[in-house]
Order: structure tokens, then C-alpha cells, then sequence
DNA sequence: ATCAATTGCGTAATGCTATAACGTGTGCGA
DNA sequence: TCGCACACGTTATAGCATTACGCAATTGAT
């Protein structure tokens, strides 16, 4: 997906999102926002769901929560599949692929015929430094 | 983990899971029950603590369901990720395991000193029957 | 048998996450 | 100019999960 210009409560929450150093729920990037003007959960979703789109932010399912993508310059993810290690110390999250996983898990559903669309996988633990 | 004798409400809750062709969210399940005097989410939510505790009930993150352990003799839980296939036509869940993935993911976290507590590997699209 | 600790249960209230529905304004091509 | 697509603002509502409080049953010493 092709990254359009940003608008300007796109821009926000990204820009948010960037300098957070952990996943933001929507909620919390709404609160985040107050003072520029936003007052509603749906100018976060609705700025959510076209991030998401273009690939320059992920949603963690696991924590309800939103990261800026860790390699937005790379095309992984035109054709594999993220990964993320959340750490539920300090909340940081570490973005990885790994092509085997990828064939791995694919070949598996090819075999079930499973036409897979969107894929989650997500690893909590504990990181480096808060273990 | 061992399966002690569940209550009358882990009962319940699992026999709904059980039934079911398609994971449930905990509305869902609370809604089937209440002919057997369920009447708040709460009790459903305590069953469901157990029954995930014990390893015979997954979630599913990315769908705020819960689905009944499709193999819940096998000890791939004890050691290994598990992970689902999730039709979003029929809305059938395939559960599977495998190691070949288990260990390259936790290779790598293992090169990046994070330490794994729970993982969560979800994949949606169409199954065979709904391609 | 008694007491204390644990566990499960019932109920009400609350909080967090996400979407539906409706209307406005703006830009742009037919 | 008209029609359409799109972003935006606001209110209300739907859906998911937990906190808090109290009671009852169970267990396991003493
Ligand atoms: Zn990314
Ligand atoms: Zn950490
Ligand atoms: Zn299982
Ligand atoms: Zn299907």
C-alpha cells in the first residue's frame, strides 16, 4: 500500500504514535490529543484505520493497543508476515520477520487450503532489561 | 497444567464451548446460559479464568472469542506455541501446532534475551469450504 | 468440633474498546 | 453547476472486561 499524503488529524496520531515509546490505545492518543482539537474516540479510529491501511502503523490484538511500524521503509511487508515481542514490564515492543515462520506457516495452510488474509502473531514476555 | 473437576459454572461454560461450531465471546456464551441462571458477564468470565487456565479453552485474541481446546489430550500446549486458522466466512476455527515454527520464534527471542511467557499466532482468511 | 483460609458464587456498578448514525464542509471532475 | 468522494465533527450506542462488595461452601489445620 502506497503511503498518500497524511492528513492533518492523520498526522497527529501518527505523530503521536512515533514518539511514544510503547503501544497507545486509542483511547489513550485521544486523551494525547485533547489540546489539538480532538474530542472524540472516532477521530482516533477513523485516523487508526487509514494508518493501518497505508502499513505505517500495526495494531497489537493482544494489548487493544497501536504501534508506528518499526521498518517502514522495508517491503516485508508487501509479502511476510510481522511479528512483535511485547514486553509487559515496560511495555516495549521489538518488530520482527522472519521468512521461515512465514513459509512455515503458510505452507501449513496452503495444505489446509486456507486462504489466509491477515495474520497475527504476537509474543509476550519479558524483554532484555526487565527480566 | 492439570484439570482438576470443574464446578458447575466451568461446566457449563465449557459444555457451551464444546457445542459450539465457532468460537463464542463471553455476551455470547452469558446470552446460552441464562436459562441455567447465569445473569451477569462476570460469572462467565470466572469460568472462562479457569477453563484457560487449565488449557482446555483457548482465546482468540484477535476476535474477543474463546473456543474449546481441539486437542486437549495431546501435551503440545506444555511446550509448544499453538496456533489458529480462523475462517472469517463460517467462522471455524483450525487449531494446530507446530514445532518447526515454535523453534525459530523462540530462537530468535531467545538471541534477543526475551523472555517468552504467551503467545499468540492467529491467522485470518477463508477456509476451503468458504474460498 | 472449631476456627481460619481459600475458593467459588451472585449482584451491581463501572470502565474500557469500538462502531453506528447523522450532518457539515471541501475539493474535483463531468 | 452538479454530483460525488472524502475527511471531519458530534452524539449516541454497542460490545468487551473488570472492580468492588458480600455471602456460602470447602478445606485443612489445631
Ligand atoms: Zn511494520
Ligand atoms: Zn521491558
Ligand atoms: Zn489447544
Ligand atoms: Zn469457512
Amino acid at each position: 500500500m502506497n503511503t498518500p499524503q497524511l492528513t492533518k488529524n492523520q498526522t497527529l496520531v501518527f505523530d503521536v504514535l512515533t514518539k511514544a515509546e510503547a503501544p497507545l490505545s486509542a483511547y489513550t492518543i485521544l486523551d494525547k490529543l485533547r489540546d489539538n482539537g480532538f474530542r472524540a474516540p472516532l477521530q482516533v479510529y477513523r485516523a487508526l484505520e487509514k494508518l493501518l491501511e497505508y502499513g505505517v502503523v500495526h495494531r497489537l490484538e493482544s494489548i487493544n493497543s497501536f504501534v508506528a511500524c518499526a521498518h517502514p521503509n522495508e517491503d516485508c511487508h508487501n509479502h511476510g508476515l510481522v511479528a512483535f515481542a511485547i514486553c509487559e514490564g515496560c511495555g516495549q515492543v521489538i518488530e520482527f520477520h522472519d521468512h521461515e515462520v512465514d513459509h512455515r506457516l503458510m505452507d501449513w495452510l496452503k495444505s489446509q487450503k486456507f486462504k489466509a488474509e491477515k495474520a497475527t502473531i504476537e509474543i509476550r514476555g519479558h524483554c532484555a532489561t526487565c527480566s
